[in-house]
DNA sequence: GTACTTGCAAACAGTTTGCACAGTT
DNA sequence: AACTGTGCAAACTGTTTGCAAGTAC
């Protein structure tokens, strides 16, 4: 695979980031170093590295589409005030045998399965969810 | 809750569907009934009827959001090939004890969590998925 | 008459595409 | 020359919104 100047851009920028960017902070990260890369590169781009299986297309979260740098498997937890998301690593879903699940709803539904995703909702720490301690903000 | 005649048409056709029609889908087939209601009011409503619970939104599908009048808890599989989204009943899934999963989880991610999606990928069998015999395209 | 809801059109966000040009081989 | 990738602008999809008119109590 040929890699172009802005092809790698891309790819480094994503790397480079802990969370799960959105095309547009991908773009508007790469215009301060490459004031010439277009948007439309960017989207081209990442939709080439994810079908290669650089990166991770996320578009369970509403709005824009996220690309997540980590591509082997792993769950998500998606803030509903922020709208942040954050990875679940795999252990602490292992109470769920991932392949033993696939194969178990695979007998209640016409067809095959070939992955699934596992997204949790609720509220982060940063917008207030306080656990252990009663310091909730309601009641 | 007042229901005006656009908003109980609303509910009754999604109520009406087995499967889970887009905002569009449903505002071509109120058209044909009511000619003169709009997509505004359409969509309006599917968001209205979703936060109030009487229908869930399910936004994990790619493309135009999706409206399930089934609200208890279930989970679903989506073709990669057709995009039609099947339900998965809850009994399939009982590998899998949902609210230890969350508990669970929740010790490992920064905030709490409220609820989770699981969504299953393949290709259903109308789509050419063919499981058992030895059939497939491939090889 | 006050509050809520509608239809329409315009606005909007996110993404994709047509096209002429640049970069490589 | 043939190919691939780029930048730009326009197009496109899905959804939301401002507003004037309509409806319900």
């Amino acid at each position: 695979m040929n890699y172009s100047r802005q092809r790698a851009e891309v790819l480094d920028q994503i790397r480079g980031h802990k969370d799960h960017p959105t095309a547009d902070t991908i773009f508007a990260e790469l215009r301060t170093k490459d004031p010439s890369i277009s948007l439309a590169t960017v989207y081209r781009n990442l939709k080439l590295l994810s079908d290669l299986g650089e990166i991770r297309k996320l578009s369970f979260v509403s709005g824009a589409d996220r690309f997540d740098p980590t591509v082997k498997a792993h769950y998500h937890f998606i803030c509903e005030k922020c709208g942040r998301v954050y990875d679940v690593p795999m252990k602490a879903a292992e109470v769920l045998d991932t392949d033993v699940l696939d194969s178990e709803v695979e007998m209640y539904i016409p067809g095959v399965i070939t992955s699934h995703d596992l997204v949790f909702h609720g509220i982060c720490d940063e917008c207030g969810a306080v656990e252990g301690s009663a310091l909730g903000a309601e009641v």
